[in-house]
DNA sequence: TTAGAACGCGCG
DNA sequence: AAAGCGCGCGTTCTAA
């Protein structure tokens, strides 16, 4: 029976429920952490190799750039970092790309890019220097060439020394037969696992942490990144099921909000994307560049919702646009990005509305709390600086949907774990991989992928589904998305 | 020598 | 005054 618009929520939290909830994912924890993940050393050794080589290109580039009287003056300045000790630039490898210190004194000392460059450059956080991160340094590629060179080399960087040589050294050798000491199921060969630690009592929203390796951050959006997910396989003889929520914080968003525009597109299976650019832009007919239209849109939906100003907004669709490589449409200023979250609060009225109720709340108990009443203490809203309270009425409005999706999650852990255990009574084996904030990975033998796949979905989906009574408990649909694959990636 | 802050950056 | 939230990790660099 579904109740569409017909559920009032308790508006107090229950704290039996939130215990309730903490419990549910742990028989599925453990067993993530203790069958492991396999891994294929010899794909990140050689992508270890191709990275070095790659950054030691770059880091000569790097050198080549920088005119020599330039360079000649920038070597000879000496700061705390060069000690006569192992950490010395050597000459014949230019200077340490790594040091953002040492960037900054070449960008701005040495070339004094922040006099040239049309915008005003970012300080760092302790306001010593002059940032050299990603967001400023996209702002500053224009005005010499070695700001993208230095980009590229962070890149290859980061990957290398995170996970293309981190990952072989952290997995555990198990090996083929039976009973395997490591995690006691059969092997067919032998292979390798990463066992990565999940610390189910640390977030303040209620997510799961993982760590050593922390499999949540594994790179995909870039081109590299996604040859290092190409590493994480499945065993011998079977598959990875990989099932992920479609937008579930934005159908949280529209079932808490009741908006109705939200309601109506998940209702009727929409394009929320499609429905805030037409909000946005009007009809994509009318539109000059219905890629950059939809990027700006999608951008927006994960953006406005969370209380970003017009300046963060700004950032992030620069690096929304360059990530895709789509050109910077005329409007992308700060001023036309105040205009769209202006234009995204007056399409979601009912979006705005919620947030602002949800916003006289945190302010009044100086505690937000999910729907299932897991609780977060926001102290910040009694501070006497008003920045302080604007960013803990920010964390609290946060707390309402990424907690509230964090529940959600666990919910479908313990159904899933329950689930998983009827199918073993079946002969069916599975191994739940990984949970990743909104996306389960299971390992399952090759025959069986439909059938997990499929279990999968059933619970996800209705994870709102009270299993006693058969009713609702969301206003709009829950949907997944699905994957069998025997790489990490895309087949 | 070691501990940890600062910076930067990967993911949802 | 800062400018979406939530994490973990690698490197540099400073302080003890």
């Amino acid at each position: 029976m579904s109740l569409y618009g017909g559920v009032e929520l308790p508006d107090r939290p229950d704290p039996e429920n939130v215990r309730r909830l903490d419990l549910l994912p742990i028989p599925m924890v453990r067993k993530i952490m203790r069958y492991g993940w396999r891994i294929d050393p010899d794909h990140f050794r050689e992508l270890s190799s191709r990275l070095t080589a790659r950054m030691a290109e770059l880091r000569s580039d790097i050198t080549n750039e920088i005119p020599p009287e330039a360079l000649d003056r920038f070597l000879e300045v000496t700061d705390g970092a060069e000690d006569d000790d192992e950490i010395a630039e050597l000459p014949d490898q230019g200077f340490n790309v790594e040091s953002s210190a040492r960037i900054a004194s070449l960008l701005y000392d040495t070339l004094g890019l922040h006099r040239t460059a049309g915008v005003k450059v970012k300080k760092t956080k302790g306001g010593d220097r002059f940032s050299t991160g990603k967001k400023t340094l996209e702002q500053l590629k224009l005005q010499h060439p070695v700001v993208s060179l230095i980009l590229s080399y962070r890149e290859h960087s980061k990957l290398e020394s995170t996970y293309a040589r981190a990952l072989p050294r952290i997995a555990r050798f198990h090996p083929k037969g039976k009973d395997c000491p490591e995690c006691g199921r059969f092997h067919s060969t032998d292979e390798y696992r990463v066992h990565t630690q999940i610390l189910t009592t640390r977030t303040a929203t209620g997510r799961t942490a993982s760590k050593k390796p922390n499999l949540g951050n594994i790179p995909v959006r870039s081109q590299l990144g996604a040859e290092i997910r190409a590493g994480f396989i499945a065993s011998e003889g079977h598959k990875i099921v990989d099932r992920d929520w479609s937008q579930i914080e934005l159908r949280l968003l529209a079932h808490l909000s009741r908006d109705p525009v939200l309601l109506e597109v998940y209702r009727n299976d929409g394009d929320v994307h499609e429905t805030t650019a037409f909000g946005l832009f009007g009809s994509i007919e009318s539109s000059s560049n219905p890629v950059a239209r939809r990027i700006c849109a999608k951008t927006c939906n994960f953006s406005i919702v969370y209380g970003t100003t017009e300046i963060g907004l700004y950032e992030q669709l620069c690096d929304s646009f360059s990530r895709v490589k789509v050109p910077y449409p005329d409007w992308l200023t700060e001023a036309g990005c105040k205009a769209k979250i202006d234009g995204w609060f007056d399409f979601y009225t009912g979006a705005k509305a919620y947030l602002d109720a949800e916003e006289s709340k945190i302010r009044r108990y100086g505690i937000a709390w999910t729907q299932c009443g897991r609780v977060r203490r926001i102290p910040e809203v009694k501070s006497y600086h008003s920045h302080i309270q604007s960013a803990g009425v920010r964390q609290g409005n946060n707390h309402g949907i990424q907690g509230g999706s964090a529940d959600l999650m666990r919910l479908a852990l313990g159904e899933l774990g329950d689930r998983f255990d009827l199918l073993r009574e079946y002969g069916i084996e599975t191994f739940p991989l990984m949970t990743i904030y909104d996306q389960i990975l299971t390992e399952v033998p090759e025959d069986d992928a439909e059938t997990v796949n499929a279990a999968t979905e059933e619970i996800m989906d209705n994870v709102m589904v009270d299993r006693s009574t058969g009713m609702n408990l969301c206003r709009v649909p829950i949907r997944s998305d699905g994957k069998i694959m025997s790489h990490w990636v895309k087949e």
